[in-house]
DNA sequence: GTCTGACGTGTGAACGCTAACATGAGCAGT
DNA sequence: ACTGCTCATGTTAGCGTTCACACGTCAGAC
C-alpha cells in the first residue's frame, strides 16, 4: 500500500480511503490512485484488514452430517447465497453426533473471527452444543429444534409436508399407512413421525405399521421387509426419506407386489433420482436454495444486531406414479 | 495476551512462545502461563497471528458443479482430511462453468492468505482459469485434465473404471453394448466413452449405440428411450453415472424389456440408492475419501515445495443383479 | 479583512501477534 | 578470575491495514 502511495504521490491513508469508497476523496486523486493501483498490481492485504476493522467478510458454516443429500444441499444452497451478499464461507463437516466436536468446530470459528455462523444440524444435543459455544458470534441456526427467542432459525417445514403425504394418502382411500421412520434422536424424522401418526385413523395400531432405518436405501429395504413379514398388510408405505424409499420400491418388488397397484408408496426430500425410481416417486421436494437465501439474510440481519426472528420453508408435494387409490377391500 | 502476560508476571513474548511450543522456556514459566491463560479464559487472536506469520492454516477449496454426488463427496472428504491435519477449510462451488467465476474465486483465495488451494474441476477451460489465477500458492487439482508438470493432481481412475465396466460385459458375452454417455467438454464423461469405445468389438456400429445425456436421471431415461427405438437393441447399456442408470432402468422397465434378463446394466459412482435400484445396480466406486486423503497430502507437500506429482485412485467395480450372461442369438 | 465551516489530505497510533536480536544469569574450562 | 557457552527471558520492531484526529486551504458570510 506504501507503493501505491508513492506512485500516485498521496499518504496510504488516501490510498486506504479510495479502496474503502470514503467520499472525501476529490476526483483527480481517486484517478490517480486507481491508475498506481493498476500498474503495480497491487492487492489489499485482507488478513491486515481483519485485523484492523476486526470484521473479516467470511461466515462459517457447520453441518452435521455432510453424507445425507439435505444438510449437504443446504451448506451448497448457504454459500451461493452468501456469495450473493459477497461473504465467503468457511465450513465444517462433522464426523460425528459428538457434542465436543461441535463445540470445537464453533469455537474455532470464532477465534477466527467470523461475521457469523450457520450451524446445520438435526439434533438437539448438537444444537445445544452450538448455541454454549457460539457466545457473541452472531448465529443462525437451521434446525427443526426449539431455541431460544435470542437466536433465529430457519427450517423446512418437515411436520407440513409429512401433513401433506398424509392428506394425499388418506384422500386415495389409504388408513393401513406404514412408515419407515428417520433414526431415533433426529428431529426431522421425529417431525415426520410424528404427522404420520397424526393422520392415522385413530383405530389404526400404528406400532404394527412402523420400522426405523438409518436414512440409507439399504435400511429402508430391511424395514420394509419386516413390516411386510407382519400379519396385515399396509396399503402405503410413507418413507422418512427418499433414499429409504428406494429400499421399500425394492422389497415391495422382490414380494411380488405392485406399485401402486397393490401398495402405494411415498418418500421425502426428492432427491436426484426420484423421478426415475421404478415407478417414480411421490415425494415431499424441500426448496434447499430457499433455505439458503433465508438463513443468509437471517444472518445479515443478526449481524446488524436486529432481534431475532424465524423462518419456515413451505414443502412442495410431488405426485408421481408411485401413488394411487387404495384397493377396495384390503 | 497482554493481561495473561501480567497475570503470569512474564513478557508477552514468553506468552507466545508457551503457546507456541517453543522449547527454550521453563517447566515453572510455562506452568504459570498456563494458569493465567485458563484463569482468564484467554483464546490467541487467529488473524492477528496471520498477519504476522503470513500462514493462515486455513486451505481454499473450489468444486466446479456441486449438484453432483461426485464434486460434493470429493469436498466433504477433503475437508475431512485437512481437518486431521489441522486445517481448516474454506469454500466455493461455482454456479457456472464461465471461467471468470473460477478466476474470481482464485484471486479470493490468494488475496485472504490461503496457504493452499484444491480445486475440483472436470473441464479443461475451468482447470486453465485456475492455473493461471493461482499465482505462488501451492494448489492441488482434483481432475482428470492434464496439467503442467509444476502442478499436483490426484483423480480417480474414469478409465480404468470404465475398462473394468468393459471387461465384465465382454466376459458375459455381451457385444452390443451401449452407453449413454455424459455431457461434451465433461472430462469424466469423456474418459468413460473413450474406454467404453475401444472395449467394443471392432465390427460393431459404436455411433448406433451411444446418446448422450447430462448426468441427471431424467436425461438417462431420454437417452435409453432413443437409443431402443433405433433397429437393432443393445444387450447391455453401460451409463456414464449411477443417477441416469437410474433413467436407463426405468426406461427399460416401461419397454418391458427385464433386467439382466433381456438387458444388462451399469452405471458408475455407486451412488446410495444404487444397492437398491430394480435391480440393484452394477457400478464402480469413487473412494472419495482416498481422493480427499490423497489431495491432502499432496497439498502439504506442494506447502513445502517439494516437487509436484500426481496420484491416481483406483476404482473398484461392485457387481450387483443388474448384470447377467449375454442372451444368446441376440 | 477576519471568522467559520466544509472539504481534502496527512500523521500517528492501534489492531494482536511473532521474528530477530539483546540481555543477563549460571556454569564449565582454562 | 576470566572467557565463552548455553539457557531463559525481555525488548523492539515489524506484519498491512484502518481509525481518530490534526492540519491546511478555500469558499462564503459578516
Amino acid at each position: 500500500m506504501a507503493d501505491v502511495a508513492a506512485a500516485a504521490g498521496v499518504s496510504h491513508q488516501t490510498v486506504s480511503r479510495v479502496l474503502n469508497n470514503h467520499p472525501a476523496v476529490s476526483a483527480q486523486t481517486r484517478r490517480r490512485v486507481h491508475e498506481a493501483i493498476a500498474g503495480l498490481g497491487y492487492r489489499r492485504n485482507v488478513v491486515a484488514r481483519a485485523l484492523a476493522t476486526g470484521t473479516s467478510h467470511i461466515i462459517g458454516v457447520i453441518v452435521s452430517n455432510t453424507t445425507l443429500s439435505g444438510p449437504s444441499g443446504a451448506l451448497l444452497a448457504i454459500e451461493q447465497a452468501a456469495r450473493t451478499h459477497d461473504y465467503w464461507v468457511a465450513m465444517v463437516g462433522l464426523q460425528s453426533q459428538e457434542p465436543s466436536e461441535m463445540t470445537d468446530a464453533i469455537s474455532h470459528f470464532v477465534d477466527l473471527g467470523l461475521d457469523g455462523i450457520i450451524v446445520v444440524t438435526n439434533t438437539e444435543a448438537a444444537k445445544d452444543a452450538a448455541l454454549a459455544a457460539c457466545g457473541a458470534t452472531p448465529t443462525v441456526l437451521v434446525t427443526s429444534a426449539r431455541t431460544p427467542p435470542a437466536y433465529s432459525t430457519v427450517d423446512v417445514d418437515q411436520a407440513g409436508g409429512a401433513r401433506t403425504v398424509m392428506t394425499l394418502l388418506r384422500g386415495l382411500g389409504h388408513t393401513r399407512i406404514a412408515h419407515v421412520g428417520g433414526p431415533d434422536g433426529d428431529l426431522h424424522a421425529a417431525a415426520r413421525l410424528g404427522a404420520w401418526r397424526e393422520g392415522l385413523p385413530a383405530d389404526v395400531d400404528a406400532d404394527a405399521l412402523f420400522a426405523t432405518g438409518d436414512w440409507s436405501s439399504g435400511s429402508g429395504y430391511r424395514a420394509a421387509m419386516e413390516v411386510l413379514a407382519r400379519p396385515a398388510l399396509p396399503t402405503a408405505v410413507f418413507a422418512a426419506n427418499d433414499r429409504m424409499a428406494f429400499g421399500v420400491l425394492r422389497a415391495l418388488s422382490e414380494r411380488g407386489l405392485s406399485v401402486p397397484g397393490d401398495v402405494s408408496v411415498v418418500g421425502f426430500d426428492d432427491i436426484e433420482g426420484s423421478e426415475c425410481s421404478i415407478p417414480p416417486l411421490t415425494t415431499i421436494r424441500q426448496n434447499h436454495n430457499a433455505l439458503g437465501r433465508a438463513a443468509m439474510d437471517l444472518l445479515l440481519e443478526a449481524m446488524e444486531r436486529k432481534p431475532a426472528r424465524s423462518h419456515r420453508v413451505p414443502a412442495e408435494l410431488i405426485v408421481r406414479a408411485s401413488t394411487g387409490a387404495a384397493r377396495r377391500g384390503t
